[in-house]
DNA sequence: CGTCATGTTGAATATCATCAACCACGGTGG
DNA sequence: CCACCGTGGTTGATGATATTCAACATGACG
């Protein structure tokens, strides 16, 4: 099932991935060159849902790409809770901010069974090699990461939580659009407490959120269960200029 | 007075920067291999306070790494208000979250006059030449970019408004600490409406907390020039783990 | 069948945005 | 020199909105 074709592109072994593998998860092998065909190979890492990827303070020994599933990528302050800033999911590229420190900087939780790439930090970083090419790469999907979480930002800063939620649905569905699934019949991943932790709102009020966004006739809500009706209502209040992704 | 040393790294020429020289803007000499005497030479760029670095929708030629002075990035909505979501100082990197697009993505202000330095995306995405040692460069100063920011999403989503300003005037005093200027009195170079928008308040919300803060005599202000009386307090309320830088 | 995690909904309270008045400062022009 | 105006900043009163505390519903799982 891992080793069957994701979205058309077919993958040389279950186990292992070649840097072409990884450019046409993160969607950018169009900016490789067509040859290299002695690429190094990636080991695949796969997840249980529920497990730690990677902790906060453990050494940074590699990046990963999703190849599928999600996760949640968490910091606890001193207190003790919980603020949860990404939901990384196919495509995404993980670690990056830790790049720049000797440790990873946060904990990362799969919220699905996930199966990564991963990319060893000695492969990035070196000179010579293949590494020309897997650096544009990692420079160009870290830009991407940038420009999403920026969206982010503006994101959980909109004031009317119903925008919020809203905006996240659209988000979320624009994402499922390009990578070739149902944009508007979706699972959400993740509990009503984690979304509120991303959306600088409480569970309560993001359930409420739901329920008035479905009371409107623009989405009906089962649990994790999303249908959209009216997919241009999500999108109307405080849209922003740039493509998210 | 351009050409003079900053904070002890002498800058060999006015109007042009080695790859060391950006190194040592960025903090990140300790990286470089001691020999490459004949780098590239990057161009320098001033530009006055109010005027723009670029705009929205410009092609991109270009990333830019801050060596004197502020600037605010932009965000402008359909509706025409404007969102705030960084506020690059010196040896910030800018520009990083257009390069997977191929235009800005958003507007970039002076907010004082600036000193930065040009380095060429052509300069970046070849093979080849002395790129190996700039994308090294570039990468960790991107990851410092998404790990800083992110601290700006805590920043923006924690819910009390006194919390949120006391965390921005606690990470702003450790910039400053860590360019080796003083962290207990500074100039904000920013209005109290920038400050609102980077932080999801309103002008009036901020100026009431800046007053509640010196009320309970943890700082002092007089209009733009900020006095911090007790650091400790600063960062007390809902303090993240890592390091903002 | 009971227990736990998740989710919904209600009522009371705290917090922030809004609207508005006012002050300080810097520049311009009479 | 001073009146005038615009920008930036402070402070107050009011109302909208989200949080908090709480009760209850539902489904998963042993």
């Amino acid at each position: 099932m891992v080793s069957k074709p994701i979205l058309g592109h077919p993958v040389s072994d279950p186990d292992g991935s070649t840097l072409r593998d990884v450019a046409e998860i993160l969607r950018l092998d169009h900016l490789l060159d067509a040859s290299d065909p002695l690429n190094p190979r990636f080991t695949r890492r796969r997840v249980k849902a529920g497990d730690y990827l990677y902790r906060f303070g453990e050494a940074i020994d590699a990046l990963y790409v999703v190849r599928l599933g999600f996760l949640k990528t968490v910091l606890h302050n001193s207190q003790g809770d919980e603020r949860i800033f990404a939901f990384p999911m196919q495509g995404d590229l993980l670690g990056f901010a830790s790049l720049c420190h000797d440790h990873y900087v946060n904990d990362t939780i799969a919220l699905t069974d996930c199966d990564l790439v991963r990319i060893p930090i000695k492969e990035l970083l070196l000179t010579g090699y293949a590494s020309a090419q897997l650096d544009r790469l990692v420079c160009l999907a870290a830009s991407r990461v940038v420009s999403v979480e920026r969206g982010c930002v503006g994101l959980a800063i909109t004031v009317r939580s119903e925008a919020r939620v809203a905006r996240f649905l659209a988000m979320l569905a624009k994402r499922y659009t390009d990578l070739g699934y149902s944009s508007r019949n979706f699972i959400l991943p993740m509990t009503r407490r984690d979304l509120g932790s991303y959306l600088g709102l409480t569970l309560e009020t993001v359930s409420r959120s739901l329920s008035a966004l479905a009371g409107a006739g623009i989405i009906s809500v089962d649990r994790r269960e999303i249908r959209i009706l009216q997919p241009d209502m999500l999108k109307l209040p405080t849209e922003f200029p740039f493509s998210i992704n």
